[in-house]
DNA sequence: ACAGTATTTATCCAACAGGTTAATTTCTCC
DNA sequence: GGAGAAATTAACCTGTTGGATAAATACTGT
């Protein structure tokens, strides 16, 4: 059976790259389940169907394994970043954008979310040691830059906000709904996450924003019927 | 020595109304400083200045003793909201001491950032176990539900926001700051945590919220030079 | 003063978890 | 086709950890 020039009873493959991916895969999904502490090493070698030295051997202890998961997390949002070019829309839609994408991101991606709370709580200890993610800026602060300036000299907004503030604040609308929905679920007694709540809270984050940055007033602020809801959290890359 | 009643050589006194409110205040430091799966029964019992078989004589084993911890301090946050009282403020003056207190509560008690991030890491397997917890309502909601009604009868709010998502928000806006300062610190290459940079941060959230509402831009929203920095923050409660 | 109970101390233990050592198998290149 | 290196497996080892057992000490009411 099998391949005609593989040798019969093959007990494994070699396949560094393959395993390494593996591994990786397993200690992302192992570390935003169960924090840094709370993981162990032999469910991510479990999971990635691999021996738990194949860990040491590929990556690293347990340590270097978690920063690796990451730099893994951030290479790919930084990545994706890059793909969202807002200097063709107008200031308002920019930042509607800007705002749809990050919550979308978050969404698709709840690991990242899990993996920053629990870096975070290390106070970032692994995060300082990393040469790679300190040179990895994200583009948005440039973008937001940008954007505000055009939609000042524009007349669509009405002041000229500090990027930087501005980038916190559209990232903690949504990661803060988002990573404490559990417990906010349970004070409020109701499913932040089922789809009507998400299309709520969009439309909120982004008419709370463009309200104050423009002065008028968006429509969505509102609590709306949201028509086609599902077009309306589409990815935006 | 010592009292004069007293016999000499007490090896131990007895006091277990102390000793629980020692073990449950070791417990919150050691939890919100390692999480759930890193915190250690023993370091929690030398910091209680106790013998570990005490914690599972006053409270329980570790999952009660962290649930104990974490409805302690939904009940502490729960008991100084009630203290806020913001029928005598004209709307946006309301919302901006909003703002102010539940900046300036999570500035002072960091562990409950910590512990909140650690529970909802863990879905919020303990508070959904809780009778207690869900019992205790904040008030804020409907406080903010009568402010935003008033302001929108006094002219001073554009629309109606719905008071969850608005709660949502200005809580966001000050834990995610606060909770994620180590790795933004990183990313960006500078403390976030310094007292400019903390007056900023204020000043951005009042007037991003207040420019929303009220469709004018507060003269705070742009980062001003903050004059009298201290007095701004001080405590609302 | 003393009996009975509440509180605290002093040890112990079995399971676990991270990491290591050593043997085994596959692949590559000549 | 086989020698040497790379990749993988299997077994083991040691410190830790949550929790339990048992003994000692302080307090209370009578």
């Amino acid at each position: 059976m099998a391949k005609a020039t593989a040798k019969r009873t093959l007990k494994w493959q070699r396949d560094p790259e393959g395993m390494r991916l593996r591994i990786l895969e397993a200690a992302k999904q192992e570390f935003s389940a169960h924090g840094l502490a709370g993981a162990r090493v032999d469910r991510i070698a479990a999971k990635a169907g691999a021996n738990k030295r194949m860990l040491y051997y590929h990556v690293g202890n347990k340590d270097e394994l978690y920063l690796a998961v990451l730099e893994g997390a951030y290479d790919k949002i930084r990545s994706e970043e890059r793909g969202l070019d807002l200097e063709h829309l107008d200031p308002p839609e920019a930042i509607r954008r800007l705002i749809e994408f990050t919550w979308n991101y978050f969404l698709r991606n709840p690991e990242f979310l899990s993996l920053l709370q629990t870096e975070n709580l290390a106070r970032a200890k692994h995060l300082k040691r990393s040469t790679k993610v300190k040179s990895m800026h994200s583009p948005f602060v440039e973008m937001i830059r940008a954007v505000v300036r055009r939609g000042v000299e524009s007349g669509d907004f009405q002041v000229a906000v500090d990027p930087v503030q501005l980038y916190i604040s559209i990232a903690a609308l949504s990661f803060f709904y988002l990573s404490n929905s559990a417990t906010l679920g349970v004070i409020f007694g109701r499913d932040l996450l089922d789809q009507k709540a998400k299309d709520e809270r969009l439309a909120h984050m982004v008419g709370l924003v463009l309200a104050a940055l423009t002065g008028q007033s968006v429509a969505l602020f509102e609590t709306t019927k949201a028509p086609k809801s599902r077009a309306a959290v589409a990815q935006t890359v």
